[in-house]
DNA sequence: CATAGGATCGCCT
DNA sequence: GGCGATCCTATGT
């Protein structure tokens, strides 16, 4: 595994977070917890730009503890748990101050699937054990207390896992890709300030 | 300090 | 399709 391959600043840097949810499909989320290596390609994903989404936990520049990390620079990881059970992963982009993230909603298991198949308890039958946003932390073996590694450096803030994403050249086809607003949350004249969840298909 | 609620999941009917 | 789990976070007094 090269380290040519692992995304760099500049992917995440960029302004328009709902082309980078659509890039991030068929890249491979790895991380190495204890020494062990787990991995899976990116294959459903959720855009949230920040300041006009109203889904979005920054939404109107709101600033607090927990959503602090999300105006950190572009390429670092937001994680925070839900309801109580679920740790989400989610990728932020923008320059700094900018609160945009893009949520990582499901993979298909790569490597270490067997460890991954302890995490979850659950057998890899379907190909896609690990989708769901709270499965794909839990396979991984991510926890919101990681918030605010930084996704390009390979060094957590914990020193305990390492996250990172790598470009490895799968072609992800257009016409296997769905795209779909988020439902129930309406902007008249706004749908390209819209969140947007991608979904790939093979 | 007290409280309500959440970017979900899996089990139940 | 409904609902409980489970605990942190944000907000209000």
């Amino acid at each position: 595994m090269s380290t040519k391959h692992i995304l760099p600043r500049s992917f995440y840097l960029r302004d328009d977070v709902v082309l980078m949810a659509r890039e991030l499909l068929g890249k491979v989320l790895l991380t190495r917890k204890k020494g062990l290596i787990t991995s899976g390609i990116i294959s459903e994903t959720e855009a949230y730009k920040g300041i006009v989404d109203r889904a979005s936990h920054s939404f109107g520049g709101r600033r607090t503890d927990r959503t602090e990390v999300m105006y950190a620079i572009g390429g670092t990881a937001y994680i925070y748990l839900c309801y109580g059970v679920h740790s989400l992963f989610n990728v932020v982009t923008n320059r700094k101050d900018i609160p945009d993230a893009v949520l990582i909603r499901g993979i298909i298991p790569l490597e270490g699937i067997s460890i991954m198949e302890q995490r979850t308890g659950k057998k890899n039958s379907s190909g896609r054990f690990a989708s769901g946003p709270g499965n794909v932390a839990k396979a991984l073996g991510i926890h919101y207390s990681e918030s605010g590694t930084d996704l390009t450096a390979r060094r957590s803030v914990t020193g305990s896992l390492d996250i990172w994403i790598e470009d490895r050249g799968i072609p992800v086809d257009s016409d296997h890709v769905s795209a779909t607003p988020m439902i129930g949350i309406h902007y008249a004249g706004e749908d390209a300030l819209l969140p947007w969840r991608f979904l790939w298909k093979e």
